[in-house]
Order: C-alpha cells, then sequence, then structure tokens
DNA sequence: TCTAGTTTTTGTAGTAGTTACACTTAGCAT
DNA sequence: ATGCTAAGTGTAACTACTACAAAAACTAGA
C-alpha cells in the first residue's frame, strides 16, 4: 500500500464537510465528531472526509456522513467551497460543503470507526472548532436562517406526522422569535404544501390537536 | 520541467470558470474563450483554468479571467461546485465556478496568450460549449434573475451614471419583460441606493434626462 | 417662432397581502 | 361539575403592489 499517485503539476486534496442541523431539546442543534487522528487529534470538527478519486461530491458527503455518525437519508445541499490556501496544515486542501437538516425524530447518532465520537451540540453553546469549521457554520446558519423566507425548508426538520403548533414552535426555534398563532396558520395553511392527516394527537389534559404530514417531504419548494 | 507531484493517494485536479454576464445591444450577453489546446480544440468554453497550489480560489478565478480576456475588477461570487467524475476526459476535475457582472462600458476585451479568442454571445444564441459548460451557465443564470429580486446586483451592470429609464432598461432585459415607468421609479428610489448626481443627460431631441449614480458601487445589498 | 415629435417626469385609486389582536372549544384531572 | 391547558378560529387596520394618463422639457424643422 505505498504505491504513490504523480502528476506533472501540484494537485490538491479535495474533501466534503457537511453541516447537519437538527431540533431537539427545543434548541437548533448540530452535530460534530471529536477527530480520532491529527491534526487537531481530539478537537471537535465536523463530519467529512477526503474525496474519492472516481466518486461524487454528493456521494462522498453522504458516505462520509454515514461512516462518521451513522446519519442517513437526509436532506442534503451544497453550500459553499473553501479553499484558503492554510486551512489545513498538511496540505493544501480545498473543501466542498454541504448543509443537511435531519427530522428530530431521526437521529440515532452511532459513533463509528472514523470518529472517536459524535455529538449534537446547539448552535449557540459550540466549542472552538478545527479547521475553519466555524466559519463554515457561520454561512450555512446564514444559509439555513434565509430560505425559511422563501422555501419550505424547515418541514424537513418535521416527521412524518406533526402538529400546526409543532411546526410553529419549529419556525420559533429557527426564526429566535414568538409567532402569532392564527397568522402562522393562516400562512402556512396557504402555501398548500401541508395537509391533515384526519388524525388527532392527545397529549394532556386539554384539546387534542389535528395532525398534518407535508405533501412533498422529498423535495423543497420555492415559495412567494 | 518534468518534475512530477506524488500523493499516498489519488488527488483531483481543480479549476476555477466563470460566468461574466453584461448587456450590450440591450441584450444579455456572456463572455466565451475559443480553447486553443485539447480537449475540446477550438469549441467555445467558459474562462478559467487550473488552480495554483498556493493559490485562492476566487485569486484563481479573477487571473484566469484576465488573462484570458484582460476582463479585471468586476463583481464576483461564487457559484458551485461542479465535479462529476466523467466532466473531463483527461483526470478528475473539480470545478469551482464564479460569476461576474461586468458594466456595459468596461468590456474591452482583449484575446490573450492562453485563449485563442474572446467574444461575447447573447445568452439566447449560446453554441455548443465544452464540458459540462452549458449547464454552469445555466445555473448561473437562473442565480442572476433570482438575486435581481432581493439584492442590489443589477446596478453591477450599470456604469458610474446613468438615467432611471438606462436602469429601468437594465432590468427590463434582465427580466425579460416590459415595466411600468412609474411603478418602477417608485420602488427603486423607495430602495434608497441610488442618489441623483444633480446632473442632466441631453440626448436626443426631448427632454432631458437626471443623472443617478449607485450609494455603494462596490457591494451588493440585500434589499427587503 | 411656432409646431410636431420624442422622452422624461409625476399621482392616485383599487387591490392584495400582512399584521395586530381575544375568545371559544375540547379534553383531562380533581 | 369545575378548573386547567393547549387547540382552534375571524376581523379590522395598515402596508405594499398594481394599473393607468397627462403635462413638461427639449430639439428639429417648417
Amino acid at each position: 500500500m505505498a504505491v504513490s499517485y504523480c502528476y506533472r503539476y501540484p494537485h490538491p486534496a479535495v474533501t466534503t464537510d457537511v453541516v447537519v442541523f437538527t431540533i431537539r431539546k427545543k434548541r437548533l442543534q448540530l452535530l460534530l465528531i471529536r477527530r480520532g487522528g491529527q491534526p487537531f487529534k481530539d478537537s471537535w470538527a465536523l463530519p467529512g472526509g477526503f474525496l474519492e478519486i472516481e466518486e461524487d461530491l454528493e456521494t462522498c458527503a453522504k458516505r462520509e456522513l454515514a461512516e462518521e455518525t451513522g446519519v442517513s437519508g437526509v436532506f442534503l445541499e451544497q453550500l459553499y467551497t473553501f479553499g484558503t490556501p492554510d486551512r489545513d496544515p498538511r496540505e493544501r486542501v480545498i473543501s466542498v460543503t454541504y448543509y443537511a437538516l435531519v427530522p428530530s425524530d431521526r437521529l440515532r447518532i452511532k459513533a463509528s470507526s472514523d470518529a472517536a465520537a459524535a455529538a449534537w451540540y446547539p448552535l449557540d453553546e459550540l466549542p472552538d472548532l478545527a479547521f475553519d469549521h466555524n466559519e463554515i457554520i457561520a454561512l450555512a446558519h446564514q444559509r439555513l436562517v434565509a430560505k425559511l423566507n422563501y422555501s419550505t425548508i424547515a418541514f424537513q426538520f418535521m416527521p412524518e406526522t406533526f402538529t400546526l403548533s409543532e411546526l410553529q414552535g419549529v419556525y420559533e426555534i429557527l426564526r429566535n422569535e414568538s409567532l402569532d398563532k392564527r397568522n402562522f396558520r393562516k400562512w402556512i395553511l396557504a402555501l398548500d404544501q401541508i395537509v391533515e392527516t384526519g388524525e388527532q394527537r392527545r397529549s394532556g389534559s386539554h384539546r387534542p390537536a389535528r395532525v398534518y404530514r407535508v405533501k412533498h417531504p422529498d423535495r423543497v419548494e420555492i415559495i412567494r
């Protein structure tokens, strides 16, 4: 395995890194791994890793995510490509970054081979991360918040069925402000992107809530 | 110069490609070069080229653009990173793409060393391009049109001073529809992003027009 | 100098969309 | 039955956007 690959001109390495958001305990949280090797050994970092030579970029992102954290089958979108010359001390590394949204009910992490550990961290309690990963997260968060206003991206956080109050709660956490219940319902129903299942959900000593589901759970629609 | 650069694992090559838009002869046009070498020799393609090993991504995009077309000092923004395994027949190539907007008065092209020729093509009369460049352009155009609605990106097409009719013309070309003059003026002035210079422009046997300039020509503001 | 032709400049009324705001209903627990 | 809790619902004010036409300023030519 001491083969080496040679080129006429120097080539950078290419990696993918993924910012995985979820909503957990009423907070926006994201998935970090503890690095098992150098550099930044034992630091927290985004899941990600080197691109294989015949592998598509998005495939790489999904593979690394699954390998390091056990998370799969999520909404994934390319974010930005970071390539400052000194962002990795080993060699020149170009990182193509993605962000992903995971429904709150499907976040079984299994820490795995490549990473010493994987854990959820609230966005506002992040540790110092390896490389430029804090910067990557800042950009991902900015993009997520921007997309709230003109797409159905928030639905990606929802389980298969949910109540309007639960959905409103998600928007309130993401927007970090409380919303008027009547106006929220008028707005969200007018989008014509969710439908009643006909079922009800009882959860305490009060009136049961109607249950809804997303019409097209697999795609993010552009609204307005 | 038969040095070779060797790595323990295979590395892809990294390039940047730039989609340069301008408005010329009342049409949205973009800058293409004719390839001087293989593959796709003599095909038209986007300006761009290989990343140098200690060079920032955006620097690379600007350098290649200047070298191949003589265009410099323009608004440049990262678009997307393309990396399908077989997009280049020579080797695995990851292309970090940018798009740029050039004011209509500053589009002196000088074809140069690296490219056999450079020329403006109307967006709706593009030839078949090398690699996946038609796809890159489609995405860039989509992004440009989307940004019209929530940013001042269109100002990047304007010369230092201009009249409201000229500005409206640019929006009409980009949006491909005619706009109401009174509504356009109300809207554009309410943005508070352009100011009168106090001068007038006479250009024919009719009432002279007031001249305006952009308040912050160097940045693209997010509006609404 | 008067007239015709051309482009710039300006306002208002109607419509649609967004915001602010409070009480009734249904179920559970005592 | 009563009290507690969260779910569910309508209206009025305001704001933003759309549709639409006439007067003003200048030039060229009669």
